[in-house]
DNA sequence: CGCAGCGCCTGAAGGC
DNA sequence: TGCCTTCAGGCGCTGC
């Protein structure tokens, strides 16, 4: 599942295939998550950058091409024409010659074309602060935690206290900062350790290219490195690196969720 | 306005 | 072996 790690890394990847061509012609599969892919035939890319989980392309005319991963998205480059695969959603060829495919077996994913103002998506301009913007303080999802009644668990895979963060990064940074994922309401100390741990996990992510479970691919094709790092998620069952405690799965909100039961207490 | 709950998708894994 | 069910989960949408 992409988060801001996986998204980041596959920014990177985009950045120097893209930055500078025009797209010269394109198509995509015809529902409406996928469609507008099109419209930016014949627009020259500005600029390639990240909000989130959202990928931002910015094009000559001012418009961006907005790319959300969903569980399954990923970008793949390819010399000429692509072999033919049916789970890509759409394509775009390249004034070089190269070809942009996005394949996305789920159909999770999603492809706009937004004005500067963003408010062409809802969710991309209502986005908590950035994790590593000054916006992005203790003081800050102190508050906007205890704001709401819901698990802070839930908070942090909103987008709306910070965005970036999914069930992965959500997990692991709750258990760095001892925060039973449950709990609706946090102390300040535990906002600061928190901030800290999403920091720092995030980081870390994107230090090791990603974490590839299943579906996460580089742009280049290869698995990310940090799935080898995880120190709790989908790791029920084994010992907590810290205090040797039997790790535990349960549901929270619908989602799967493994914590420690010892270091991370109401 | 906030929020809970459901639906979207399909391949993999588990049960029998 | 093969069929069926369950699960994974980010986010859009609906309705209270």
């Amino acid at each position: 599942m992409p988060e801001l790690p996986e998204v980041e890394t596959v920014r990177r990847g985009l950045e120097p295939v893209l930055l500078g061509r025009r797209f010269v012609d394109g198509g995509a599969h015809p529902s409406a998550k996928f469609n507008a892919a099109t419209s930016v035939i014949d627009r020259t890319v500005r600029s390639v950058d990240r909000r989130g989980k959202y990928l931002l392309i910015g094009l000559d005319d001012g418009r961006r091409l907005v790319v959300h991963l969903g569980m399954t998205g990923q970008f793949q480059v390819h010399e000429g024409e692509p072999a033919a695969d049916p789970h890509v959603r759409a394509w775009w060829l390249l004034d070089d010659g190269r070809t942009l495919a996005f394949r996305d077996v789920r159909r999770f994913g999603r492809i706009a074309v937004i004005d500067q103002d963003l408010t062409g998506l809802p969710t991309l301009a209502a986005l908590g602060p950035e994790p590593f913007d000054e916006g992005f303080t203790a003081e800050g999802l102190w508050r906007d935690v205890n704001r709401s009644t819901a698990r802070v668990k839930t908070q942090l895979l909103g987008q709306r206290v910070v965005a970036g963060v999914g069930n992965i990064y959500a997990d692991e940074a709750l258990w760095r900062a001892r925060v039973h994922p449950g709990s609706r309401r946090i102390t300040k100390p535990a906002a600061g350790r928190l901030r800290r741990a999403i920091i720092d996990v995030l980081a870390e992510g994107i230090e090791h290219g990603g974490t590839t479970l299943r579906d996460y691919r580089t742009v280049e094709g290869g698995e990310g490195g940090n799935q080898h790092r995880l120190d709790c998620y989908g790791r029920s069952g084994l010992p907590c690196p810290r205090c040797g405690t039997t790790l535990r799965r349960s549901v929270i909100d619908g989602r799967g969720t493994t914590r420690c039961p010892t270091c991370q207490r109401r």
